[in-house]
DNA sequence: TAGTGCATGTAATGCGTTACATGATTTC
DNA sequence: GAAATCATGTAACGCATTACATGCACTA
């Protein structure tokens, strides 16, 4: 399996039920792309090519004169996918920008500086808001994606509560010089 | 400042010292490509576009015959930095391959499916050992990348936790069932 | 003198996003 | 009848990484 990055996602929600392309994304932007996005330019021509390889396999399924194609996945498709699932892991990529501008706040008078850690902490506080409704519905996921779920959750809240513990840090600091 | 990603890296540690495009790439390795990486292809090319656009200045400073390059801030990069921290943040972007393979990991055996938990956790205290071991020079770096580093630190800590608890509450009910 | 580190730079490549095009069906 | 949603697909674009090219200086 020559992978490119939305591959095992293909494969993985395959693995769970068939899908059209369109299916694909929708899923995709309610469930990974908090951590793992994707686009139709990438998904259909690998659905294509996925097919072509065997691993997945496509059937017009028109609602009326509507054209729709659903891919299911093949026992070699989900062989690749356990694959992927027990080789090892390689990509642990942040990207933050307001992480990256904490890094930089030194530039900033202390007051604005702390600003930046407010606004980071209330990004987490918006992030758990979205999480907490899509989490409206408990058991009705398979174990592992409520997991990350749960995962997404703790992290915000973890990450907004580091927040304000720097915060109250850095102000004693400020007062006590 | 018509910006990409490395605008602010470049403006920001340039706000700290002079630097030539190879010390920043280096600097950029041991800081910051946790969570925004860069490389030469985009340093070069950003730091001359910026001295056309007068945001920084260059100073040739060869060692011996060996060409060198040496980049300063001017008060008009100062300007454009302190307006990006200021700026409203976008991206929180998260790629994380491990927390991709958890999510699809009701495909595993539920013994397979530990693992991979037990191997995010693994994950963790690999980074912590790393970022521990930057830790070495307290007090060394002004405040706020100070405190990156010590973010890089506790979400490590947290993470390898969350880790734990998970494998616990999980086979405490793969056992009760 | 061979290898490593300093130092700059570009061209090719790969990849994903954005924007656009098309058209049917459902909903208000 | 307009707007939203379903549904597929591609071309252009932007951007970053990789690989390569060059050459000096230090050190083992």
């Amino acid at each position: 399996m020559s992978a490119n990055a939305i591959t095992p996602v293909i494969l993985g929600l395959l693995a769970m039920r068939p899908l059209s392309g369109y299916d694909i994304k929708a899923v995709v932007d309610r469930s990974t792309r908090f951590f793992w996005a994707a686009s139709y330019g990438q998904i259909y021509p690998e659905l294509r090519r996925l097919e072509a390889e065997g691993l997945v396999q496509g059937e017009d399924a028109p609602n009326g004169g509507r054209q729709r194609r659903v891919y299911s996945i093949t026992p070699a498709g989900r062989k690749a996918l356990v694959e992927w699932l027990l080789g090892r892991t390689v990509t642990i990529e942040l990207r933050d920008e307001s992480l990256l501008r904490l890094f930089f706040a030194d530039a900033l008078p202390k007051e604005q500086a702390l600003l930046l850690l407010e606004g980071r902490k209330l990004g987490h506080e918006q992030y758990l808001a979205a999480l907490r409704a899509i989490d409206a519905r408990p058991g009705q996921d398979p174990e592992f994606v409520d997991l990350v779920l749960r995962w997404g959750i703790s992290y915000n809240e973890w990450g907004a509560q580091w927040c304000q513990q720097q915060l109250d840090r850095l102000r004693n600091e400020t007062k006590a010089a």
